[in-house]
DNA sequence: GAGGTCACG
DNA sequence: GACGTACGTGACCTCT
């Protein structure tokens, strides 16, 4: 500071939510990269980089908070239920701005405030005065009249407060105040209690405005006493108004007061304004397109420009670069990962040390440790913050004695120690970093805390490095990653728990142990993200994280959440019959095998059909093993075998039982008495996601008697589930990213696309053409290989390259973009969605012809699977708020199937919720991308699953 | 833990 | 000429 007197402190309060509307207005409709309006974001955004140029001037910020409203009811709404009433809804444009307000605040790495009830003025109110008790400054930036009642005001601690409209560059003091109302600040309120204000609708007295409203305080002083003189005026309407609408008008007085006592989220101290870290800032201004700014930031001449403070210099953490593929990089220089430096939090005084400091350092890496696996069912044993290296803690909760004899640990009261929490994992000005987050989702979500803004280091290393490894898949685990990226080796959960059955639960490990591996699970998750987020940067991952998959992890936790109703009697009407059919099978199996055996066992069985019983076809892969896979056996059943027919039944049965009657019943959760599975936002290298424990999707259909088990996914009573699919979704990308005329020409025009193909094909249209013409097209989609074709169709090779020449002919557009999509991979090493989603191929350069054969195929698959499953995620991330804005918040999203998603809503909700799905679906990839197809959806309803389709 | 099989898109 | 023979998953079973 180059201030005379450098212990002045001076607060800036800055009006976020009114600035934006007013920079909505007054700015045009840009858009960014994306398609995203950010009118009023850039002209926020500029606002804050005018005020941080402001930093070092003599009578410039020292601190400063940025104020958002939050919900849209307060306390003035209980006493007053016509508050605000009147607002019409903010323009559609303006919506998705809001949480945008957000980012780019946290991009300046400035404090952000919001609580629930109160509005931002009172807020702004209580800092204020606050401040000034201590003798500060204050400037608050807004031009809104109401907060005009505090300029000026000076206590005993000499502070003083005035305004600053940034749109017109003007500070308003008390002057400013007296020439506006005619009336000092503190006299404020009482003229606007008396003329009302239509736009929030706070009634004052009708027939009042302005210019009466302030001759009568000017008169008279104040409300009370205009009042009082009122049966002393002359006869007419105003005396008669002022008289009848008394009571209003000191209601009104009430409304418009600010509430100055509220309580201080964040203490004024943590608003110190510091240098402002470039790489965030960079990273937003990029992401949307603000490209003056992000040069004005790079661009050191600019004098005095904000340079000097927005320092351009590399986190003081110094992230390392984005390493070449499979050498290890260079690793950061932050002290080494010490267990002993780690805090147990046992006082509510420790804790609150920790939730201000993380309220100051605006991101936190987080991690809960609990008492299972399954955080639909585990319990909260203890959550870690870290703040920075080595800065960490573990604040204990659900922890028992070591055995039963054993004292309990001294420890804080769960609902108390989650409560002191709340305020910090809900603050949209403190970023929660945790890995696999999700989980910790779910867990804090089970104690009524809803965690927000969040990012994932896991999600955020698939978003990078999907595939990328030397010697197979890339995982994304945390030991993983902490050996790979830090060069550490974290504790394992073996090594504190044990492993089988004298596995001990988290809950009876000591504290002291316990300290260590939490802690250092928050450590590692905090360092991971500082390099991944510059690396995201750096390598164009941002927009698929941010734009998709970050969204998503909320989203698909609630999914999980919400878990679906399956009918356990039905299940287990199934699985009796399936029992009664497979002995049955079972002991005609072993008779005409000559003897008894374990039909379960491929090796057995092999041995049986081929060596003992002599049929013929028999095929020995590289284990020296007989195959009995389905192919097999059906061509053994052809030949008249009727043990195959009878083998392949049993093996159906036998599997709808263990797969899904019986696990299926085991899976509903005692609590909910619903199943909750657990998808994976990283599981898939192509971007799609996968369902485990139990997997949801992969319920039969394809058969009769398996489409049974879909029955028994049901609607709770008085609800239906809907089925929403895209038909036909990775063959429309394929035609519209290859650009094939004849393919677009029948999805624009409703074809029947297997139809069309077998007429391009073969000038004829029947069961059989169509039939090949379908398997043609899925070939084409996997990356075709004669052989394989061949296979497939029943067919030479000859006959099958034939086929795939005339394809390509037919549909010219495929070829190339398979030659060029194997170019792309081959130099770049990984390929890309329509939305940028990277997948690596290490392999596509392999000596190993099979290896390398292989990755071609998945190469030319995963842009096309990848970019569909780009869609059905976005399509995901818009549903809630659309169904919400739709008026239909009981439309409930429960399960993703690839292609489809399923819902579960009032029946009398259908109709209205069907148009918003389909809309939400085929409108998903818009507007980043622009298809030449247009995408279908098709949907159904039924009381069960099965029905729905 | 690996291999085989089969449920799904 | 061998390699293996369509992309992406997860669960269950048997056997080592």
């Amino acid at each position: 500071m180059d201030t005379p007197d450098s212990s002045k402190r001076h607060l800036y309060l800055v009006d976020g939510s009114a600035y934006i509307f007013r920079a909505y207005h007054r700015l045009p409709p840009l858009t960014n990269p994306r398609g995203v309006p950010v009118g009023a974001v850039y002209g926020y955004t500029t606002m804050l980089w005018k005020l941080a140029e402001d930093l070092h001037k003599a009578d410039g910020p020292t601190h400063l908070a940025v104020i958002l409203d939050k919900g849209s009811t307060t306390f003035r709404n209980a006493l007053y239920d016509q508050y605000k009433a009147n607002r019409p809804p903010p323009p559609e444009d303006l919506v998705p701005q809001f949480p945008l307000i957000r980012d780019a605040t946290r991009a300046f790495s400035l404090a952000c405030i919001e609580e629930d009830d109160l509005e931002a003025d009172d807020l702004i109110a209580s800092y204020a005065r606050e401040a000034t008790r201590l003798g500060w400054d204050v400037t608050i930036v807004s031009s809104d009249k109401d907060l005009m009642q505090l300029v000026g005001t000076c206590s005993e601690g000499g502070g003083c407060i005035d305004m600053l409209d940034t749109m017109k560059n003007l500070r308003i003091g008390i002057p400013e105040v007296i020439e506006k109302f005619g009336v000092p600040p503190e006299l404020v309120g009482d003229v606007l209690a008396l003329m009302g204000d239509s736009v929030d609708n706070v009634p004052g007295i009708r027939g009042i405005g302005p210019k009466t409203a302030t001759k009568l305080i000017q008169e008279h002083g104040g409300l009370e006493n205009a009042l009082a003189a009122a049966p002393a005026m002359k006869a007419g309407k105003l005396r008669e108004s002022l008289i009848e609408q008394a009571e209003m008008a000191r209601l009104s007085r009430v409304l418009v007061a600010l509430k100055e006592d509220c309580p201080l989220p964040i203490p004024l101290e943590d608003f110190a304004l510091g240098q402002i870290p470039r790489d965030p800032l960079a990273a937003f201004l990029e992401e949307h397109g603000f490209t003056s700014l992000l040069r004005r930031l790079d661009d050191g001449k600019g004098s005095p420009g904000p340079k000097t403070q927005l320092n351009p210099a590399k986190p003081e953490t110094g992230a390392a670069p984005a390493a070449p593929q499979g050498s290890r990089q260079p690793l950061p220089a932050w002290p080494t990962v010490d267990l002993a430096a780690y805090q147990c939090v046992q006082s509510m005084g420790e804790l609150q040390q920790w939730i201000a400091r993380a309220f100051a350092a605006r991101v936190v890496a987080i991690d809960t440790e609990t008492s299972a696996l399954d955080s639909m069912q585990a319990d909260l044993v203890g959550i870690s913050m870290a703040l920075g290296p080595n800065d960490a803690c573990y604040i204990p909760l659900g922890h028992r004695g070591t055995d039963m004899f054993a004292e309990m640990p001294l420890q804080l009261d769960r609902a108390e120690a989650v409560a002191a929490l709340k305020p910090l994992l809900e603050s949209d000005a403190v970023l929660k970093v945790g890995q696999n987050i999700k989980y910790d989702l779910t867990v804090l979500a089970r104690h009524g805390v809803d965690v927000a803004p969040i990012d994932d280091t896991m999600v955020m290393s698939f978003c990078l490095d999907a595939g990328r490894s030397e010697t197979g898949i890339a995982g994304h685990g945390m030991d993983e990653l902490a050996d790979r990226h830090l060069g550490h080796t974290t504790m394992t959960f073996k090594e504190l728990c044990g492993t089988g059955k004298k596995a001990i639960s988290f809950a009876e490990v000591p504290l002291a142990d316990a300290t260590r591996y939490a802690a250092e699970d928050a450590d590692v998750t905090w360092r991971l993200h500082r390099l991944f987020a510059p690396r995201l940067l750096e390598e164009g991952g941002t927009r698929i994280y941010q734009r998709v998959d970050r969204p998503l992890v909320t989203v698909v936790a609630g999914m999980e959440r919400a878990g679906i109703k399956v009918d356990r009697e039905r299940l287990a009407g199934l699985s009796a019959t399936f029992t009664t059919r497979i002995a049955e099978l079972e002991a005609v199996i072993h008779e005409k095998a000559g003897g008894p055996f374990t039909i379960g066992s491929p090796k057995q069985l092999g041995e049986v059909l081929f060596d003992r019983l002599g049929y013929k076809g028999g095929k020995k892969g590289k284990t020296g093993q007989y195959s009995t896979d389905q192919s097999v056996l059906e061509g053994l059943a052809a030949q008249g075998a009727e043990v195959a027919t009878l083998v392949l039944e049993w093996r159906q049965l036998s599997k709808l039982k263990s797969t899904y009657t019986e696990a299926l019943q085991a899976a509903i959760n005692p609590q909910t008495g619903r199943v909750h599975t657990s998808y994976s936002l990283v599981g898939a290298q192509t971007g799609r996601l996968s369902s485990n424990e139990p997997n949801l999707q992969n319920i039969p259909i394809r058969t009769e008697i398996g489409r049974q088990i879909r029955d028994a996914f049901v609607a709770e009573q008085g609800n239906v589930l809907l089925a929403a699919d895209y038909s036909q979704i990775e063959l429309r990308l394929a035609a519209h990213m290859a650009d094939v005329p004849a393919l677009k020409e029948a999805f624009a025009g409703g074809e029947d696309i297997h139809a069309r193909t077998a007429m391009e094909m073969f000038g004829t249209v029947d069961r059989d053409t169509r039939g090949r013409a379908k398997t043609i097209n899925f070939a084409i989609l996997y990356g075709i290989s004669r052989w394989g074709l061949a296979g497939r169709l029943g067919c030479t090779a000859e006959e099958a390259q034939a086929m795939i020449d005339r394809y390509f002919e037919r549909f010219p557009g495929i070829q190339r973009y398979i030659h060029d999509t194997l170019e792309k991979v081959r130099e770049c090493g990984y390929s890309e969605t329509l939305f940028g989603r990277k997948t690596w191929f290490p392999r596509i350069n392999s000596k190993n012809q099979a290896e390398r054969q292989g990755s071609e195929r998945a190469a030319i698959n995963a842009p096309i699977q990848g970019t569909s499953a780009d869609i059905i995620k976005r399509a995901m991330a818009r549903m809630g708020p659309a169904l919400i804005e739709a008026g239909l918040p009981n439309v409930r999203m429960l399960l993703q199937v690839h292609d489809e998603l399923v819902f579960e809503l009032p029946e009398g909700d259908v109709e209205a919720a069907r148009p918003v799905i389909e809309r939400v679906m085929a409108g998903a990839a818009e507007p980043s991308v622009r298809l030449t197809v247009p995408l279908g959806v098709e949907i159904g309803t039924g009381l069960s699953w099965g029905a729905a389709h």
